[in-house]
DNA sequence: ATTACATATCGCAATATTACGATGATAAAA
DNA sequence: TTTTATCATCGTAATATTGCGATATGTAAT
């Protein structure tokens, strides 16, 4: 089949795995991980930086985008993307309270 | 294509994502979650938990063995699968160093 | 208006993932 | 020993993801 069988999950677990899976790719850590020791970003340097064709960066792009990780301001002829601070923060905070609330001890 | 080009990853960004892969899907989620509050676990109570097929929980679960997420041990003629909780820790550290060494602020 | 540049989208091929029935392996119970 | 129960693995079909070339779109410069 390879359809994932959504209807049968609850949302919080849905949004969770679907945080997990975007950030569940290599090119997609360090597109983040780029964007953050530059403080700014053009998608050009991604091209370079990260070695993959300029479409694939672009997708990657916009999959980071769908969770709202990233923002994307038009600068001049090129695109200024940055992390979206707040929605990070979130993200982080959901995924610990994971974390926390998923410990347990039996064996 | 279809593969990814793990080869152009430092093995950090490989290792990272693929915790992030491995989280990204809702039954394994819920498989975590479900084995947290019982703080124990045989395989089948997942089965009739989760609400896939015994085949496909038993490949969700090989998964997250496969990061070291969950240890198993024979019971009798079932399986008691539980969190390992120092790898838990482990994870849980990684991916917190990865969120809070990323974090920028341009726009 | 034309050109040049940067990014997005489309369409495709290769590969991966998800799900499940069928079957195999193992261990307790009868 | 046969049966039953539990879990793993195999094989397969359906769908998703990855990656890229080609092309479209939009903006700035000439």
């Amino acid at each position: 089949m390879g359809i994932t069988k959504s209807d049968i999950f609850t949302e919080q677990q849905n949004d969770l795995a679907q945080f997990f899976k975007v950030l569940g790719h290599p090119a997609r850590v360090a597109i983040l991980q780029y964007i953050g020791n530059q403080n700014s970003c053009i998608c050009n340097d991604l091209v370079e930086e990260i070695g993959l064709a300029q479409a694939t960066i672009s997708q990657h792009l916009k999959e980071l985008k769908s969770i709202g990780l990233l923002k994307g301001q038009i600068e001049g002829k090129s695109m200024c993307y940055c992390i979206n601070v707040d929605r990070w923060n979130e993200i982080q905070q959901h995924l610990n309270q994971f974390f926390n609330n998923t410990k347990s001890n039996c064996c």
